[in-house]
DNA sequence: CAGTGGTCTAGACCACTGA
DNA sequence: CAGTGGTCTAGACCACTGA
């Protein structure tokens, strides 16, 4: 436990607005005020509070000073782990089975939920995620050949598409939505279940820089899977 | 677009990262070369390589050097916004009614899902959410009276339990769950849906510190919601 | 105008860890 | 052992913005 200095101005700033000490809009000292207080250099001050403006705890005017952050709520860390390392994790098998695989103008079988991977050519895959050898899940998935030829001729049978990007594409942006529905008779009867049964329905597109990489559709039976998410109030508040 | 000289070695070099110039384990000049670079002083590098490493783009060991990171994948930030709010910024009217309210201790009426207030007293409250009128989502959900002794007498009539304890106890953890299940027959009459209609369930604890606030849980109707996330790669990838 | 934070410098000492 | 990053100092100049 031996911190180095601008860590421990940190962490016990952090500590007085937690502990309530100090609470939302309550003035903090300037930073010439901290520096006698810790009888150190402002850079070392100065690190302390912006490492706790950068987390959200603190807001920072010029002139004016630094205040107690009003709690910001609105995201968390969403964990998504890879489905393969998942599934694997549990100490399950994991197999991924390819239904059907086609090439053609993406909008041609363009995967609804407002997600598009525009005018290219790409590939569109149909595939079964299965966990001990029962589904898992059943993917819906277009991958853009502009962006990643190597899509074309890549076999999806050792591991699944979505693994299988990751290593070739690292992508700089996603965007992800959860819903719920009911399953149609073909997925019901792909999935092993009833039709009408509710599914969890996760649809996500991921782009590299301003090209889209791919759209894809997840459907787990509603016993199958949940997302689950743990977040630390303000460490991602940056924004 | 006059950045300050730390912020633009830093997108100089994520720039070449992201343009796939330097990929996942290639060796970045160290501080001094980039001094000699730059022509500029070793702590202002180090600010820019700093903040590539806590955004995780960026690995940096002693004596051998800084090397671009391998991309982790395993979170993305989930926007959750405030129920109230996102109803009333779709420019519907929002209402929230109780259904149900009872005081105990928060074990007699636990929520199922795993989540736990502990053996502490607990106000226990079903209510419905309204958006235009059209019951939006049924809400299940405890509040530990040791952690939040003013939730025992308030109304939540002009504003929903969640909103009431955002203003109240701003919490700094937060676990949440999300997975799909069918309506029973009670909770598809309230909803307005019929019995066995996919509904999403949002589960959630949060904390205090130690302390334990709340735990609730959320079911909407398949068409009534969906959660969006919008995540960047790497920007949260710190830990 | 004057106080505040934002940035930058040119050094310094050190811990760590790979060669 | 020697190179690297981690930290810290004691200054400096400046832009911003509230009084």
């Amino acid at each position: 436990m031996n911190l180095p200095l601008h860590e421990r101005i940190r962490t016990d700033i952090e500590g007085r607005i937690l502990s309530g000490a100090l609470v939302p809009g309550d003035k903090l000292p300037t930073e010439h005020e901290f520096m006698a207080e810790y009888g150190c250099a402002r850079m070392t001050v100065n690190k302390a509070l912006s490492a706790l403006a950068t987390a959200g705890l603190v807001d920072r005017r010029k002139k004016a000073g630094s205040f107690v952050a009003r709690p910001r709520l609105h995201s968390m860390v969403l964990d998504i782990p890879d489905l393969m390392q998942q599934v694997l994790s549990r100490g399950q098998t994991y197999r991924f089975t390819l239904l059907e695989r086609g090439i053609g103008r993406s909008a041609a079988s363009k995967i609804d939920g407002g997600f598009d991977l525009g005018a290219g050519k790409a590939v569109t895959l149909h595939g079964l995620h299965y966990a001990d050898d029962h589904p898992l899940a059943l993917e819906h998935r277009q991958i853009s050949l502009d962006s990643v030829p190597g899509a074309e001729h890549a076999l999806f049978d050792s591991e699944p598409p979505g693994t299988w990007l990751l290593q070739h594409i690292p992508w700089t942006e996603a965007e992800t939505r959860i819903a719920a529905c009911a399953a149609d008779t073909r997925t019901a009867s792909l999935l092993q279940l009833e039709a009408g049964a509710p599914l969890l329905r996760i649809e996500r597109q991921t782009w590299r820089g301003a090209d889209r990489i791919t759209v894809v559709r997840q459907l787990f039976g509603a016993d199958a899977y949940d997302l689950s998410a743990r977040f630390k109030a303000q460490e991602t508040a940056g924004r």
